[in-house]
DNA sequence: CGCGCTATTTTGAGTAGTCAAAATAATTTA
DNA sequence: TAAATTATTTTGACTACTCAAAATAGCGCG
């Protein structure tokens, strides 16, 4: 069985190569697991010997298909894991991923399916994550984000793609959870803000930056 | 905050230590632990420069008020899960101290706190095994058991203490739950053996070792 | 083409936890 | 009380993971 460490490893790499090109680099591979880059190279040496990765020297890393295979499963469990944590103990929803980074390490695949059931097979996480199937099929759909839609357009939040407690306390206290509706009205990409307007609120300002980790599809019916 | 390893140790040292003199021996500890008795030695050494545990050589191990602190929450996470997994997620009462072996490392005070609330503060895991409260009380409390209890009255099982899935399968079984009512038909200690009957089930005989197991108390009112 | 910047890899070292086997202490037996 | 048995401790070695700092490779630019 892989360590919880290689757990974070492969899962980390997943979550990196998402929609992107296959090959992540040590570089940002280091710095999403919070370790040196020295640290990521012997590692990836390391799980490259026992098959889990492909590591092309000096361009970067992709996952074996045993690889992936323990990445989905690591991230079906943190995200049905957040997912019972927000729904059924009515946790912030904020504070769920550090819970769940360490308990997707711990959890059996029996407990698992029994969480599954209780929670009703949910297709996404409380953030609009999709949560990876029992065969490992990772349900992947481009949305536009706040930063990249039509102006003037009726839509719907579906993800949040930003992990930190204190975006996601951002995004609940404006009332921006997947599920609520809003249109942007503006943007200026010389000041580099976006202008939206949701349902019982006023307009607001929100940076391009922030408004590209908020993920929409547009209002039909 | 201690590592996985270390709850372990503490929380097993307390679970030796339960009933009995305060003193456990290297010998009991490395194998409740399933290490080798010098590795055991190395790590209470460790422990007691840490301040966990008093180490008194070649007589054994004690616990120091920060250690039995931590011991105490360990234990209470362990039966917490043990009481969700059983009531909640209906697992088979049998496989839950695996799984609750693992998942005590992985939860947090928040989680436990609401996981109390959701099963309504319960006193006891599935197994009848008290749960530690919130500020660290054990509710420590002697119980005859089928080996040593009065013969020919009416009783009620109050705990099961042994964890091995064998053994909780076979008590599941004949129906040797906490709860169940029955009584001590007779006891013959040069063949071993007690013979017992429970309601609707008709007489059947019980090794004193197992016997020695399952906890009880006269069935008052 | 060669210089310099940046990312990656290598090297050397350290911590946590473990085992096998030898040394030692304590206790039991004769 | 001396020898034998048993439990504990010590020693030396190994795996997994990590960092700091030095070495190297692969650019891009002049
Ligand atoms: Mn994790
Ligand atoms: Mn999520
Ligand atoms: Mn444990
Ligand atoms: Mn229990």
């Amino acid at each position: 069985m892989p360590s919880s460490t290689v757990e974070n490893y492969l899962k980390h790499i997943l979550l990196l190569s998402e929609g992107a090109q296959d090959l992540v680099s040590m570089g940002e591979l280091a710095a999403a697991l919070a370790v040196v880059p020295g640290t990521a190279t012997t590692m990836i040496k390391a799980l490259a010997r026992e098959g889990y990765v492909a590591h092309q020297p000096r361009q970067g890393v992709s996952l074996t298909p045993s690889g992936r295979t323990v990445a989905l499963s690591v991230l079906r469990k943190h995200r049905l894991v957040e997912t019972f944590l927000v729904n059924v103990l009515k946790m912030d929803w904020a504070s769920v991923h550090a819970e769940a980074e360490q308990l997707e390490h711990a959890i059996s695949d029996e407990v698992l399916d029994r969480l599954d059931a209780l929670l009703g097979y949910p297709a996404t996480d409380p953030h609009g994550d999709p949560i990876p199937s029992r065969k490992g099929k990772l349900n992947f759909q481009v949305y536009a984000s706040l930063a990249t839609c039509a102006l003037k357009q009726p839509l719907r939040i579906v993800r949040i793609t930003e992990q930190t407690a204190e975006f996601l306390q951002f995004a609940d206290q404006n009332n921006l959870l997947p599920g609520s509706t809003l249109s942007v009205t503006g943007r200026n990409l010389t000041a580099g803000l976006a202008t939206i307007k949701t349902a019982g609120t006023r307009a607001q300002a929100l940076s391009i930056t922030a408004a590209g980790k908020i993920l929409v599809e547009p209002l039909r019916r």
